[in-house]
DNA sequence: TAATATACTACCAAATTAGTAGGAATATCA
DNA sequence: TGATATTCCTACTAATTTGGTAGTATATTA
């Protein structure tokens, strides 16, 4: 069940975004420096946010990404889906018609508990949430 | 976060076994033919369930494989980790060393929320579980 | 001993994933 | 206008994982 280093590195580069937001663009170099990820690598990753509408380019010097929208409207199992792609866990889960044994199959039914579940949780947090929610650890790591 | 085939087939496996459980050993190639699995890439899987001591197989002419324990007492979580190796979703997650960032990283706060939400699930359902529901959802479906 | 099964080891092919490379296009600033 | 900084685009490649096959050894039953 492990994700994607696709899926890991595009979160947490659009959460260092999100964390941006407001101050003008960010760039990649910035990011990967960061994140320690390859500027290279997170072009492609921000390619594929950006056609999602995630974020937005702005070209040349100074310019660098900005969040496309503000981070209490993007929910985590957008980002997400857009990333990883599939979501789910088996085929048969959301296309019944998949596999004949569907309808009485005990394996599919916990397939789509574990697939409800990850949605569940994916769909209630939006990146403000996640952004306020580290802020409250590192604080309290800190010891104010 | 699509699953393998080797955790797909490995729990589709080890239910046939459950459902079999009380009668007498099963072979793989009743399970291949039943499931459309090849023979030869169930005895890989069923090694390794095997060697995690959920079944036992017996060799040799009428021989085959039965569940190690009463299938109320395997649970799902187990069989995953078994199966799946890492039931979780980064590193970071259960080895906070992973990564120096962990302590107020924003990203490693849903990869541990989804996790969690995934454990829970697999946690509070046994194979048994899963046939009653099977056999519940199946006798709808024949209009008993 | 013949037939039937699992056990074990090795190998292989396809797909996916992760990452690199190079240069083109574009915007800024001096 | 020219130097510089940045994204954009396309292609390539290396590594890993996945899914599967093959052959032989070993145990059991009849």
């Amino acid at each position: 069940m492990k994700l994607s280093t696709r899926t890991r590195y595009g979160v947490r580069a659009i959460l260092e975004l999100a964390e941006n937001a407001g101050e003008g663009p960010l760039q990649l170099r910035i990011i990967a420096r960061r994140q320690g990820i390859s500027v290279k690598y997170l072009e492609q990753l921000m390619a594929v946010l950006k056609s999602a509408g995630f974020v937005r380019s702005i070209r040349g010097a100074k310019g660098g990404y900005i969040l496309a929208k503000p981070p209490d409207k993007i929910r985590l199992d957008e980002v997400f889906y857009c990333l990883e792609g599939t979501v789910t866990t088996a085929e048969c889960v959301e296309d019944e018609k998949y596999c004949q044994r569907a309808a009485g199959c005990a394996a599919r039914i916990i397939w789509t508990q574990v697939h409800e579940a990850i949605e569940k949780v994916l769909e209630a947090i939006t990146l403000q949430d996640l952004i306020d929610k580290a802020n409250a650890c590192g604080a309290a790591n800190y010891h104010i």
